[in-house]
Order: C-alpha cells, then sequence, then structure tokens
DNA sequence: AACGGATAAATTGCATACAATAAAATATGC
DNA sequence: GCATATTTTATTGTATGCAATTTATCCGTT
C-alpha cells in the first residue's frame, strides 16, 4: 500500500522509540519521563523530546503535567472499561463494514491469518499467537475500506496494548480466543454484517472483562519514578 | 463539572487558539501556517508555536510535511464521508448507552436543551440553533457516562466542525434536524437503547450524505497559501 | 524529636541562535 | 528563447541559554 511521505524529523523518531518502549512496558505505567535524561539516553537535546512527548500526550500514552513534567499514561480501571467498551465498538464497526466489503483476496489474506492463528496455538507459542492475532484483527480493520476507521481502530489498538499484555499469561486464553476468530470469520466470510459485528464485539468486550477482573486481583502495579 | 488542572502552558493556549481560528474558518482548510508569522502574530516565540502545531497535527486538525510546514488539513471529500460514517457510529453507541444510563437530571437538561432548539428554530436563528444542536448533542454524549467516548467523540465532532458550517444554509436545514432530534429525545427518555442508537446514527449519515452533495456541487474551495 | 519555614537545587517552559534543507531566483548553456 | 544548473533566500528543525516554578534540603522553633 501507498507507504506516507517518511518523515526524517527527529522528534518523530524519538516519539516512536518511547513509544515502542511504552507499549512494551519498558517504561511502565506511571513512570516519570525526564526530559534531559531521555535527551541524553538517545542523544538529541531536549527540544524534539519534547516534541515528542507533546505528540504521545495527545496520543494519550503519556500524561503531562504542567511545571511537573510527564508520566506514562496510568490509565485507572474505570477509564480502561470505558476505552475496552469504545474498542469494542469500533471493532464491531469494522467488521460490520468489512463483511459488506472484503474483498476476495482479502477475504484469502484473512483466511491465511486464521490457520497461522492456529498453528500456533497447537504449538503452545504465546508471543507468536500474539502477534498473528493482532494481524487478524488489522486485517478486519482494513477490510472495513474506512481508512479513517482503521486509523482510529490501530491508534485505540495499541493505546490499549500496554495493559493487553498482561492478559497473555491467562488460562486457555489462546483456544478460547482462536474459537471465537473462527465465528467472528466465518460470518465475515458469509458476508453477514450484524452477525460480524455482534461476535466482534462480544469478543473485545470479554477481553475487557477479563482484563478488568485481573486489575482487580492485583492491587497495583509499578508506579515507579 | 469537574474542571481539570487547567494548564497554564502557552504552546496549550496557542494550540486552543489556532484550533479556534481553524474550526470557525479563520484559517481555511489547505491554508499554510507559517512558523514565524504566528509566532509575531500570537506575541511568543517559535518554540510554542510549534508545539501547538504538534498538537493540533495530532488531533488531526493541520498536516504537517517534513521540512515543507504546515497546512490546515484539507481533507477530501472520500476521508470526510469516512469520518462522517465513524462519527455516526460514535453517536449511535452515545444514544445507545445514554438511554440505559441517563439520570433524571439529564433528562431534564436534554430536554430543556431539546426546548430551547425549538425556540430557534421558532425564530429561525439559525446562528443560535447551530449553538444549541451542539449543546443537545453533547449532553448526549455526556449522559453516556462514558468519559471516554464523550471525548472521542466530542473530539471528532470538533474536527468536522470546519466543514459542518457549510450546511448551515441548506433549506429547512433546523426544521429537519429538530423533528430528528424529537424522536431522538423521545427513545432516549423511553430508555429504548436501540431505537436511539439507530435514530442518532441515521440523524448524523444524512448530515454526511448532504455533506457529501454539497461538496460535490462545489468544485473546491479555498486552497490559498 | 517533629513540624514549619526558608533557602538551595533541579526541572520545566520559553526565547534565541544556529544548522540544514527546500523553494525561489538568477545565471548559464544550448 | 527555453531548459537546466547554480546561487540565493526563506523556512524548518535542533541545540543551547535563561527565567520561572516546583521539589528537596536544611535549619530553627515549639
Amino acid at each position: 500500500m501507498g507507504n506516507k511521505p517518511r518523515t526524517i524529523r527527529r522528534s518523530e523518531q524519538m516519539s516512536d522509540q518511547i513509544e515502542e518502549r511504552i507499549v512494551t512496558g519498558v517504561y511502565p505505567p506511571g513512570m516519570r519521563l525526564d526530559e534531559t535524561e531521555l535527551a541524553a539516553g538517545l542523544g538529541v537535546s531536549r527540544t524534539p523530546i519534547r516534541e515528542a512527548l507533546i505528540q504521545l500526550s495527545s496520543a494519550g500514552l503519556v500524561e503531562i503535567r504542567p511545571r511537573r513534567g510527564a508520566i506514562v499514561a496510568d490509565i485507572g480501571p474505570q477509564r480502561l472499561c470505558e476505552m475496552f467498551e469504545v474498542m469494542a465498538e469500533l471493532e464491531a464497526m469494522c467488521g460490520r463494514l468489512a463483511a459488506r466489503r472484503i474483498t476476495e483476496a482479502e477475504q484469502r489474506a484473512l483466511s491465511d491469518a486464521h490457520q497461522a492463528c492456529e498453528e500456533a496455538r497447537d504449538a503452545n507459542d504465546a508471543d507468536s499467537y500474539y502477534r498473528l492475532n493482532e494481524e487478524f484483527h488489522y486485517l478486519i480493520y482494513a477490510a472495513s475500506h474506512n481508512g479513517f476507521l482503521e486509523e482510529q481502530t490501530v491508534a485505540l489498538h495499541r493505546r490499549l496494548r500496554p495493559y493487553r499484555r498482561l492478559q497473555l499469561r491467562v488460562r486457555d486464553r489462546m483456544s478460547t480466543s482462536f474459537a471465537e476468530h473462527a465465528g467472528i470469520l466465518e460470518a465475515i466470510l458469509t458476508e453477514q454484517s450484524e452477525l460480524s459485528a455482534e461476535r466482534l464485539r462480544a469478543h473485545v468486550v470479554v477481553q475487557g472483562q477479563r482484563f478488568a477482573d485481573l486489575v482487580a486481583s492485583l492491587p497495583m502495579l509499578g508506579s515507579r519514578s
């Protein structure tokens, strides 16, 4: 697909770097992000760092408190549930549109992705499954043929990523997830738009609920300086 | 309601200023935003301006092309339709949740807002109606009791505002809009969540379509430097 | 010894200076 | 005379310096 103008701005690169470290948990929620420290660590001046932090703040990944510095966004259980609620609806919308608009090539790609998930499940490879699961979902977003919706959904997905990581190890996660995927795939391939939407919504909602339970059990996680 | 920590950052203020001028059409889509010029005009240095532009870029209101400066986002008809499609779904979701969760106080406020709209319609006061219409919708967002959803919906609403302005003068816009509002209000007050969602979706979709027609008729508007 | 206030240190926010790149203008060759 | 190459100019991107405010430390008082 058409790759964008490819920015060479340092602040963009810094933003990507920091975002990567946030979503992979290197910088855990609540961690303080010192501008000078980051600048020194990444080998640039404070200016690109500041610009990157502002960008990440707009994306909701960090929180900037005036005169008090930036911290990795530490989203409370309440708000997290709200975000999953919206995520479920966005995914449902992607599914509804995808069922109506998916091309044959996209159908094949989606089926392939599903099969790849199956192999990862059989191999009990959680890391691979996580990655392939993501690809499966992203293909649905793209098949909606609504570029704006795709972007919004991807953005929110990324934003929830640091929290989703926590539920990787839940018992039988892969099997239930895969079974749900099968239902979703079938609904999309048979162009049942409302059924696709419904199944995707349920798929995400259950993730959110699972997650909420997990959060409730773990009192709190790394609020480090 | 709870007002936030109230930032004193200049870049935030600049961002608000520039956003205001964009959504009110003072800075029309496609217009070049010169950092030095803006800085001089707003009485600050380039730094807060740059930070503001980055923020607005994240919000989708301006587009920053590397080394080539920023322009007010000029969204094509295609993408605009996509955005209205998403907007319709977000509003529908707000309506669905609002119907289930609205409090009695919020019911009264919503009814009052509706009545205010009626008065503006009777007075044939388009400007007032536009403002009151916005309030009506915002009350529904808030009544969803999902703060994240509310934020996202408001953000997208704002982003579409410069384009919505164009259809203010469509014949009988107020009357049809008001009639649709009546149906929406009734569905919410009787707690019919799916009906609320459906009517809100239709209400927004029709806006999007009206707008698309309008865009198609006007070949293009102000792409000036 | 604990609490409160004053001073000191550190960090953010803004302004300015400089460097790098793209656009414009001018000159040059055919 | 037009197209192309080169210089000039303007604007963005980055670094640094300074001021303002917050946070930490230290000392005095109760």
